[in-house]
DNA sequence: TAGTGGTCTAGACCACGGC
DNA sequence: CCGTGGTCTAGACCACTAT
């Protein structure tokens, strides 16, 4: 079924370390020594390690042997659908809460992504504001998370505060109700895909890894339309992080079923 | 700042595409010819194609040309954490509602991975009833979603209806309600991760693709015991799929917020 | 300074698809 | 049949780490 040499290697790894041959934190023999003992190309080696780092095994630091996860599988659980607030304002992780930026928040104005356009309903390459963070927990040397946030151009322009770095008590969200008097409502969408270099870079991702983004929409309603006021764009490694949630009944599911009801 | 062949490749493809170069649907030129262009090794020219395949931009089948992916960075939207139901039983995915399995669906007694058995709560390394489909879209060819269903031997001792092929109308979920005489409480959790290699031929995803995953276990009480009652892990390509839901507010986050009715 | 990870080139092989 | 994608080996280079 599966012959492929690199495939061969990551399974004998893999139960390896199931069998605890290897202990968590510790590492993992280097490239060239792990090619002898397989007798394949350490090219292969790689191949396999990489495939073993996206499957949450093994943690690949830049020219270090792979060290083995401290619970292999296992993530931080990071969203549950529902927001939250204390004095400081809204906030969406419990985890998160008290994570700190890296290094200080950057921004600028320039145009966002395809995608992010479409939805804040802005023109394809049209200018927006945006706000980069990347957070860490205390006392963690990686970032975790980045954060960007789009803002359109003519919401900055109604409420010019919100492009300043300080955006005063509560944040750009607490701003915007106010200027809109009515709760905003936010939308999320959850997607796995390859790194961007950006994301390489600040959360010290490998090329090969896997980041989950979750993308924040907030709107509210003017004049009976619907407008888009804020993108915000969290990723982090997949490795290490889960989203999680209840499901909760539609209607259609309510408990007892009709059928049991009538029945009879 | 990245200098590496590969992400020039990646990114002057990406920028092609995005300007309409290629029209969606279309082949990209073979691998030689793109090397021959960009002056790399063929070798070079598919960490790229990998690249901009996990990010959505194309679609690698074997042996095939890359093709533009239809609407690049698009997905569909697979779960909102919400079940409905419906004359035949509970669904959880409105699209999906109309899907078939591809192939008969399997069942088989075996022991479940690991984080499957802690959260199941039995051994590991402990048998149990493993039901597995892969579903696609009517016409489509490929399979789409991988669900594999794990039950524990206890349950299926006391209800072994759901043992068989044929589990009744509305399916296991109705079945354990009816037995339990209560309503299951579903639980969702969300990862992205490589496909192991059982993913990599039920859906088409190449070794270095990414797949999400969605992990539902379904609990009920007996005697004040919490009991996980099956667990149901759905897999499908990352590229073609997000989960989406609508963010539900706190009572800490309830709108008009305390703060404005006390100040004054 | 020796060893390592990450990347790249050159060249090879095989299974398969289109011609 | 040739061309292609996917994988593999051999060998090289560089930036960095550990010593």
């Amino acid at each position: 079924m599966t012959e492929d040499a690199y495939e061969v290697v990551a399974t004998e790894l893999r139960a390896a370390i199931d069998a605890g041959d290897y202990a968590p934190g510790q590492q993992l023999p280097s490239g060239p020594k792990l090619a002898e003992r397989f007798g394949v190309h350490r090219g292969t080696v790689y191949r396999a390690l990489e495939a073993l780092a996206t499957e949450g095994y093994v943690t690949l630091e830049k020219r270090r042997p792979a060290i083995v996860r401290e619970r292999p599988r296992e993530r931080m659980v990071v969203r549950d659908r529902v927001v939250y607030r204390d004095e400081i304002g809204y906030f969406f992780d419990q985890n998160a809460k008290t994570w700190r930026p890296v290094k200080p928040p950057t921004h600028r104005i320039a145009p966002p992504p395809n995608h992010v356009a479409d939805t804040l309903g802005t023109a394809r390459g049209e200018n927006v504001l945006i706000r980069e963070r990347i957070m860490a927990p205390p006392g963690a040397k990686r970032g975790l998370q980045l954060a960007i946030s789009y803002l359109p151009l003519w919401l900055v322009a109604e409420l010019p505060v919100i492009g300043g770095s300080n955006t005063g008590p509560g944040g750009i969200y607490d701003r915007i109700e106010e200027h809109f008097d009515q709760p905003i409502r936010w939308h999320e969408t959850i997607v796995g895909r390859g790194p961007t270099s950006v994301e390489q870079d600040a959360l010290t991702v490998p090329a090969s890894g896997v980041v989950l983004v979750v993308t924040r929409a907030a709107q509210v309603e003017r004049e009976d339309e619907e407008l888009t006021v804020e993108i915000n764009e969290t990723s982090m490694p997949a490795e290490q992080f889960a989203v999680s949630y209840a499901v909760t009944r539609d209607e259609s599911a309510a408990w007892p079923r009709e059928a049991d009801a009538d029945e009879s």
